[in-house]
DNA sequence: AGAGGTACCTGGCAGC
DNA sequence: TGCTGCCAGGTACCTC
């Protein structure tokens, strides 16, 4: 599920419910996700209380007194918040239990996602510090890509998808934004003008906007999340219509694989 | 340094 | 119905 308009669509969503409350509890039900959930994460937390919630690329920070909770949702994952005394279901690994009777609950069938503590900069963490700039923010426009991609003969829907470069552009919006910008989604990210990164950049920015404002229709029943975020049933332009005629020039759609992930393109319309 | 492949894990679905 | 194989929104790490 989650690319970045869903963690900042659960960031926005959780944030109001657990700013300022103190963590009573944590259960570990399921330690064995992407890393394992250290158990000094339920002595550590106790006590402490949250101060802020933000997002950097698709991980979320939690703020706390002595450190920082860093959550990645992987490929499967979900967070919500609910009453402490609902039933856990099958797939929901984790719990923070807060004084105010709330609860914020992990669920991620593929357990490819990940809780970590750290007491330093979350910045600096191993994870987080190679991370490239943010899409939404003024530090991602043309000029950026531009530089970036001097001499790399990478595919450009693999470039955008580079954390290194800029986070929180997922398979599905890659696509997307690579067709509203009409550009190739193999063609070398070395060999695109400016003036077409102008283009992509601001594609990106639109995609990703569009589906968080999509997915804020949702953040009203965030507390029943259970379903889908509303983003999801937005009209996607190419991902997943493979033989689907092109909404701008009527030619088929196509599908590749490209490092193992579908990609998705119109052959007209994207050079 | 850059490019490409692999691994992690479960669930849903198509095809037999 | 039940089995098999493939696919799925991510990303760290390995080799060449």
């Amino acid at each position: 599920m989650p690319e970045l308009p869903e963690v900042e669509t659960t960031c926005r969503g959780i944030a109001p419910h657990i700013s300022g409350q103190q963590i009573v509890q944590v259960i570990v039900r399921e330690k064995r996700l992407r890393y394992p959930v250290a158990s000094r994460l339920t002595g550590h937390l106790a006590g402490q209380t949250v101060h802020a919630v933000t997002r950097r690329g698709k991980y979320l920070l939690l703020a706390c007194d002595t450190g920082t909770i860093i959550i990645h949702l992987g490929m499967s994952g979900s967070l919500f918040v609910g009453s402490a005394t609902d039933r856990p279901q099958k797939h929901d690994h984790l719990d923070i239990l807060f004084g105010s009777g709330r609860c914020l609950r992990l669920r991620d069938p593929r357990r490819f996602g990940a809780v970590l503590w750290t007491t330093r900069d979350p910045e600096r963490h191993k994870l987080l510090q190679h991370l490239g700039v943010e899409p939404l923010s003024s530090s991602l426009d043309g000029d950026y890509f531009f530089q970036r991609s001097r001499d790399r003969r990478v595919a450009i829907k693999q470039f955008i998808m580079d954390s290194r470069i800029v986070v929180g552009v997922g398979n599905i919006y890659a696509s997307e934004a690579l067709f509203i910008a009409g550009i190739h989604p193999s063609r070398a990210a070395g060999r695109i003008a400016l003036a077409r990164y102008l283009q992509l950049a601001a594609a990106i920015k639109q995609v990703l906007g569009d589906a968080i404002d999509a997915g804020g229709t949702t953040l009203r029943d965030f507390l029943n999340a259970e379903g889908r975020p509303g983003y999801f049933q937005q009209r996607l332009r190419v991902y997943q219509r493979a033989g689907m005629p092109c909404d701008r020039c009527g030619s088929v759609l196509r599908q590749v694989r490209m490092g193992q992930r579908s990609t998705y393109y119109c052959c007209q319309c994207q050079v």
